[in-house]
DNA sequence: AGGAAGCATGGTACCGATACCAAAGCAAGC
DNA sequence: GCTTGCTTTGGTATCGGTACCATGCTTCCT
């Protein structure tokens, strides 16, 4: 009948292995792990016997003995979050050749949950962690630095990392979307300007305050996204430095549901009197935003220009293409893996911290440089 | 300096947890497994031992004892896809209350790559392994068939379950799309009729063959994407049933970069005269197409309908909003998790196979009904 | 020829927890 | 008072591998 499992039999063993091909375990040990030790006969013999007796080795047992798990603990806010799917992606394909195994914990933006994630897979004894971000709780900071095992810091540009970090300055981040939205501003203004249109919202562009606005997440409550609040800092110190202090930064909720946040805030925005550029903290909000504005007949990026963050597929795709400052998510997770080999090998050249950096794509949700 | 790790000094061990509380470690152990074995007394110095160590117990260890690893294998196709991360993500949390940590492999949609992420997996000796889908090859089968633990096979509903399957039928997904089409591009001629609307293209449309068209992933090569695939054979015997056997079905190639993909498709369909209405075997493809349309001033629905599949949160957001057949990604994987959890308890009520069906969300890419 | 060096192999002692059984301590029942 | 049974605790073996050391044999060198 469908459903019925065959009565757990043991397992075959490494053992079970060695009786069948006539030689020690210790040999069965040596073909599986270092070919090269044992000789042709008997390496033939001990793979015969793997083959008929459907042999597969059982890690948890060696790890116990070498005091190598073969592990590597990767903790992130989110997996539906594409970016840090892609990073994901990137650092396992980065270790799997090498036979270790990434064991994932999500958080969901909570800095308790991130504890208990630390906890359970310190559990696990992984060789290497991998943790996502420079801001945590004291007690998970400690735990890290303990751990006796190498740790990278992912996503982010700390000043004093626990030990390794892979990323680039969030902060940075907002200061170039601060001074790409004021230069784009003033472009548009030249723009419309130049072309007499007499729209009225146009023509009203064209004098009086600059507005640039900010959207990103609150910074309180028990979810965070501290990478996003880098940014917006970031973008509110690069505008108060252009002489615009006040601009309007709006705060949406939980990181969930970030389509429907950019939407929101947004809207929010609009219902404030609105501005002639905004800069979202990721791509998803920012799609979320095009998509009220499109919804609302407001023309992008005629009438409003938008800034997204990562460079999301997404945001490839849409139309209008939004502008972004782009990141290479899967990059951050091979270039950690490559790093956590290295380590693990003990050929640590590598600087303390690596700055991947980040670049602007400017598509069509910001206006051109204006010709001639 | 930033970047050294403290010399790795030996992680304590329930040993030393015993010596420092001045009990066995059996009553450590008991402490920890199931404080109500021990006296309050005991229990008060075990824990302040384990904290003033900061000692985290190692499940690796405990495992080999009590043949119970905690550990659950997921192999998914990709975790890009946001199904599969919201899969993953329903599992993990239905599991990790009860001390279970995920194991997740990702075949890239390689059959192949199952295989060898399988053997990886069954390594580690999971408590349970869940896979996607119910295509394998044989090996693949045999090793799931011969694990000893519970299998269940999700996203899809098999005839012949190898133990248990979460899911619903993609075959029948198609058959849905087909009629609705059928049904949608008879209410789009009506409408068009009515309103006498002298079009070209629409006036075309009133008359000739119906042209219903579906985009959905090659049958072959190294990796396949087979619950597309199935959807898209059942879409294709919808319309024969409905006497539309010479449909245009098109296939695009790998499942990766899949907005893409969809965009390419629906341009090479358009070469090839367009059609009215378009079934595409995911929502990320679907919302390529309506770029692409939307690029070349195609209207959605006027001109062409769309319909997608998997309720991506990107077809809620997107303008229009995407027509869709919804499955409940989370859901899939909470209602694994509990079927899992019930399967190791002993508690084995549940049928070896549970359909959780679809259902069909009409929004802004097909038209309305005809109204009177 | 004698000894050093290298290769292939095996034996033994663990790694750090839990299962299982034994036993001590104590209260209740006759 | 002694047995019975429950609670609490500890000792020992073991899970399935690998590290480490020892051994037998061959090869090569002086």
């Amino acid at each position: 009948m469908a459903g019925s499992r065959p009565p757990a039999r043991r397992a075959p063993t490494m053992r079970d292995v060695s009786r069948l091909a006539g030689v020690s375990p210790m040999t069965v040990s040596r073909t599986l792990a270092d070919p090269g030790l044992v000789s042709e006969e008997a390496r033939r013999r001990v793979l015969a016997a793997v083959d008929q007796l459907g042999y597969v080795p059982d890690r948890g047992a060696g790890s116990l003995s070498s005091r190598r798990t073969g592990f590597v603990a990767l903790i992130v806010p989110s997996l539906i979050n594409p970016n840090f799917a892609d990073t994901a992606a990137g650092l396992t394909a980065a270790m799997r050749p090498r036979g270790y195994q990434p064991l994932i914990g999500v958080t969901g933006y909570s800095v308790s949950e991130e504890e208990v994630v630390l906890r359970a897979m310190l559990s696990r004894r992984p060789d290497a962690i991998v943790v996502s971000g420079m801001h945590r709780s004291p007690a998970a900071r400690d735990l890290l630095a303990r751990a006796g095992v190498p740790v990278v810091e992912i996503w982010d540009r700390p000043e004093a990392p626990i030990d390794r970090a892979v990323g680039f300055s969030n902060y940075a981040v907002g200061r170039l979307a601060a001074e790409t939205l004021v230069a784009k501003t003033r472009v548009a203004r030249t723009d419309i300007a130049r072309s007499n249109v007499a729209r009225t919202g146009a023509a009203r562009r064209t004098e009086g305050a600059v507005r640039i606005a900010g959207l990103g997440p609150a910074r309180t409550g028990e979810t965070r996204d501290f990478r996003g609040e880098e940014r917006l800092r970031g973008f509110r110190d690069g505008l108060a430095a252009a002489g615009l202090a006040d601009a309007p930064i709006l705060h949406h909720g939980s990181v969930a549901g970030a389509f429907t946040q950019g939407a929101e805030a947004m809207a929010a925005l609009l219902a404030r009197g609105g501005a002639e550029a905004v800069f979202l903290v990721s791509d998803i909000p920012a799609f979320g935003a095009l998509m009220e504005c499109r919804r609302r007949g407001i023309r992008v990026p005629e009438d409003v220009q938008i800034l997204g963050f990562g460079d999301f597929e997404i945001g490839r795709q849409c139309v209008p293409r939004l502008s972004t400052i782009a990141v290479d998510a899967a990059e951050i997770g091979r270039r950690t893996g490559a790093l956590v080999l290295d380590l693990l090998d003990g050929v640590a050249a590598d600087p303390a911290v690596i700055d991947l950096g980040f670049s602007l794509l400017l598509r069509e949700t910001t206006v051109a440089e204006s010709g001639g």
